[in-house]
DNA sequence: TTGTAGGCGTTATCAT
DNA sequence: ATGATAACGCCTACAA
């Protein structure tokens, strides 16, 4: 009986329980039980438990749609991101999640997989979703995406990367320093002939930021460091063979920078098939922290980006965003979380502390 | 200007450009607007174009809400994974959104972190996006869930595991038959005295799963395998730790089985630093043949789950059944994906082949 | 082919 | 506090 032949223009095709029907249920009007479902303190303490029962009873689930086309605010948030495979990515992404759904948001989740055009298409589609908020990775953004990002009536967050005008919110830190800490790091152990490894550099614009902070601060120590950009996705393969390239054209290379620690992975399993002791030939230092950069052998020197917290971050401005009237014009805001060096075995000699 | 005095009644707080603003642009009615966007071929060519110039003009986006409440049908689909930190389900979810977006279909995603009730809730919320269709990970289902599934009108795909009754769809393979596998490549290449490790086996279902198929086909050769489940995320750190407290109780221990591939990177860190050679003394083998597998030293013996293809075949299945009419009821339909069991050298004396 | 009008399930406004 | 009722923006059966 799903196609009844009468009623005519009846387009009740979804038996799905109504508001009204719970309305009916509990014997009162549809605003009671809309109200009650806002701020169950709102209605009568006499007929809150009737609704309370007769949503129960019927299973009643909101109809978000019918909720966000009438009140036009929907309670999700488009996300944009490279990929998830990459693990910084999913970690802020699982963080943002969390925190939304904690505030009663849903999250849009879309991935550009790194091709160019991608970024502007996923965020028209968001658009079309009336969001609360858009979240975009980095801040360099084709011609398209930024008419489309201006134009939305939402805040909108730019994470993972700082510089160029905000629109609303920049979550990130400077890659540019990244990679100069890990150059004057290197250059204080000693390093000398220094390599720089970094994958899809020209779409990956942080790995490519990394890099460039590296080479321009061993420029200022007088030091030209060779690059590798190697295509494809970070790997340890990748830095496995980027690891043999720079042999053979550097033998006497003495230390390697990645722009991830899974590249970083890579040149040291390299070294030890090859028996390259490091650090005592080759330091080796990453970026990421990974789960495995603390225990591999040696423990991996890196820097660990606070991946988390820029989830976290990000989730809770704009949530506090939304509490204010979309009139009251918020300032643009930075937020620096910045990273930390962190410095173990691959690029010192003391003893490995990886039991501690 | 945003509040005029006049016009009673008026909701209109966005002025957002409509479908209504289109057409009275392009001269034509709102409905052949809406028949354009919908199949351009539809319209007459004389009004096409006018339609086409007007959109651009004024930057319409069309409002998937209000489309979505009218038709009873959402381009949505909602997706519950335990994590995302995890590789395996965010290669999939990956995989799955961009064939969605493909289809025009937009992924929402939600995670439970593993804790009990969570996985409800997500589906409850998912349901009041009247999806096109839910995605939930595994078939093990508290009774709310299963009630809220049952009860949603779209279908529900089950993946990463086959088992119990499938409500539409289940893409995946059997875990027991993994570890099986695993049992039975260990006792042919001599193991005697073997483990398992596994992290949070209470929660995580199908490390469970896999770690009772290892642990039966032991026992099958009269072999009774030490299980070590280890709390927390599955680690480096896990597995490092796991074989100290093996080694410690059953130092002659001539293999380990790891339920995740990150688990057994663990195992051979330790190894290396302890001077345990692998796989002459120690067998390893793991679970995922993630990037690093194929590249650490030893090369590690695992099992390939192909995750890509889980979320590519579920989109597939999923966009297919949108195409027919929800009446017609369509078979529960189970895809095993199967699963490869790669051996290389952390089981086997052959030759290291890591760079065939 | 194009236009008209009713309905999708809520929320918000206003009156009681 | 509660209830009518008008939007919200679009889709779709039906008429023209």
């Amino acid at each position: 009986m799903s196609q009844t032949a009468k009623a005519p223009r009846s387009r009740r095709s979804t038996n799905r329980v109504t508001m009204d029907d719970v309305a009916a249920r509990a014997r009162v009007s549809a605003s009671s039980v809309s109200l009650f479902l806002r701020n169950p303190e709102a209605v009568s303490p006499r007929i809150a438990p009737r609704i309370k029962q007769a949503i129960d009873v019927l299973g009643y689930v909101p109809n978000l749609l019918a909720g966000s086309l009438a009140a036009a605010r929907t309670r999700a948030i488009g996300v944009v991101v490279p990929s998830l495979g990459n693990a910084f990515f999913s970690a802020t992404v699982a963080a943002m999640q969390t925190e939304f759904d904690r505030h009663g948001y849903q999250l849009l989740l879309g991935a550009t997989e790194y091709q160019p055009g991608r970024e502007a298409d996923l965020v028209r589609t968001f658009l079309s979703w009336s969001p609360t908020a858009l979240v975009v990775t980095g801040c360099r953004h084709d011609d398209e995406t930024r008419a489309l990002l201006r134009s939305a009536r939402a805040p909108v967050a730019e994470m993972w990367e700082l510089g160029d005008q905000p629109f609303d919110l920049q979550v990130g830190f400077s890659h540019y320093a990244a990679g100069e800490a890990v150059a004057r790091h290197m250059l204080e152990i000693g390093a000398r002939r220094v390599a720089f490894i970094g994958a899809r550099m020209a779409s990956d614009v942080r790995a490519r930021q990394r890099c460039e902070g590296f080479s321009r601060e061993m420029l200022k120590a007088g030091i030209e460091a060779r690059i590798e950009d190697v295509p494809g996705d970070a790997s340890p393969q990748t830095g496995a063979h980027a690891l043999a390239d720079i042999l053979q054209n550097m033998p006497d290379v003495d230390a390697i920078a990645c722009s991830n620690d899974v590249i970083a992975l890579g040149v040291l399993f390299e070294a030890q098939r090859r028996g390259i002791p490091i650090p005592q030939q080759l330091r080796v230092a990453g970026f990421g922290d990974l789960p495995f950069s603390e225990e591999c052998v040696p423990p991996l020197t890196t820097v660990q980006p606070r991946a988390n917290e820029i989830g976290l971050r990000i989730a809770q401005e704009l949530m506090e965003r939304t509490d204010h009237e979309p009139a009251d014009d918020i300032e643009p805001r930075i937020v620096d979380v910045g990273f930390e060096l962190v410095v173990r075995a691959s690029t010192s000699n003391v003893l490995t502390d990886h039991d501690a």
